[in-house]
DNA sequence: TGCATATTATAAACATTGTTCAGGAGAAAT
DNA sequence: ATTTCTCCTGAACAATGTTTATAATATGCA
């Protein structure tokens, strides 16, 4: 019944191991979904295999996670406080060209090292049904979709110190031409082949040197001088 | 057996006819696909649910295409004729800066108003198996990809005439980060909920006004003067 | 025409999914 | 000791893609 909600009455001891004994559970399943997941996309964590796996029935499951999909979503979302810690390291930073470019750095290179969440997040499948949390008005900011707002604030921020040249005058505008540019060298990086590669110019072009012309274009694009 | 190879030694009327009718009905099960496909995406065309639609079995379908997969690939790869005819057209134009803008904005139009088609292509079901003939090497440049191609080869041209700055001397480089940030700016539009769009700032920006802002951050960043 | 052959559609099955549910086995509480 | 509650199982269900034996039909040819 109460899935990831924590009583708040715990009274008894031994419901204090049950409740323990049932976070270790949670937590045994997500990392064998997560292994399944990370090597190779939605579609290979079966439920089937999770429960050959860890030794139960496949209806097992369904006592910690509501279905496939929340599960899914936990280990996401438990993967990206992750994300979330790095990109407010680049929050140390007070120099706003800097703060952004560490914090577009952090992102690409997270999204590059987790592709298949990366996917996961900003193309989910088209039967995923939309959590009703995140359409609810002056709900909380969902954690997987925090890190965007970060970088909006620090555009904010950035704008107003007088970074940008002034016929940008939108921080929204420059945040989201920003993570657009930024997504597509993630999503150029993990989801292009070998093939595709190839029609765009016989070199080799590493990730970093894509991310690093992205990063010139913007600076002359944006940035004042 | 013979899927869509179209046997070149056609003798007899009769014979003839058969093909045409092949054709008529292969036609007529993409129709009723792609509708679907468009509408709800790819998890949505059930071969049933075809069926059903077409009043035939279910297993009349593998007679036209040996899988969904295939049939899927079948219905994009026809409607990619479409854009890049569209692409095509913007090869009229002489001035470089202007064909290169006018290129991305009929691409990035397609992919707004083919969502579901774009982001199969960009980001495919973990699934699929990866055709034999696109890794092939000295194959055909799959039709599906060929816009890049084209978008690529106008960047050298450009580059040629020298309208970039001269730090920016590869042109995969260019085209490559072109690509990323158009691509950015689709999925934005394409994959982006109000829910996100809030959390970068209340206003209702629009496409038109993501792309003008990603047109001239790049004109600035790129091009000299 | 009559027969052989090739094409095509069907119905039924199969395998694999996610998911549900009745019931049982224990532990906990009383 | 009895009741209650939690957890797990095994079997089932529904929906999916896919295969196959079989029947129906059309074609080609004598």
């Amino acid at each position: 019944m109460s899935q990831t909600v924590t009583d708040s009455q715990i009274s008894s001891v031994s419901e204090m191991r049950r409740e323990r004994e049932r976070a270790e559970m949670t937590e045994r399943i997500m990392d064998v979904a997560r292994t399944m997941f990370v090597q190779d996309g939605y579609e290979a964590v079966t439920l089937r295999k999770i429960a050959l796996a860890i030794e139960y029935s496949p209806g097992a499951i369904y006592q910690y996670f509501k279905d496939k999909q929340s599960l899914i979503r936990a280990i996401i979302l438990k993967d990206q406080q992750d994300l979330r810690a790095q990109i407010m390291e680049s929050m140390l930073i007070e120099e706003p060209r800097a703060r952004l470019i560490e914090m577009a750095r952090r992102y690409a290179q997270w999204g590059v090292s987790h592709p298949n969440h990366y996917l996961l997040l900003l193309a989910p499948p088209s039967n995923w049904a939309r959590q009703e949390d995140e359409l609810r008005q002056g709900a909380p900011i969902p954690l997987e979709r925090e890190t965007v707002k970060i970088l909006y604030e620090s555009v904010k921020d950035a704008m107003r110190r007088g970074i940008f040249k002034e016929k940008f005058c939108d921080p929204s505008l420059i945040a989201a031409t920003m993570w657009a540019g930024i997504h597509g060298v993630i999503m150029l990086e993990i989801s292009m082949t070998e093939c595709d590669r190839a029609l765009i110019g016989d070199k080799n072009i590493s990730f970093e040197a894509r991310f690093e012309t992205l990063k010139e274009v913007f600076l002359e694009g944006f940035v004042k001088e």
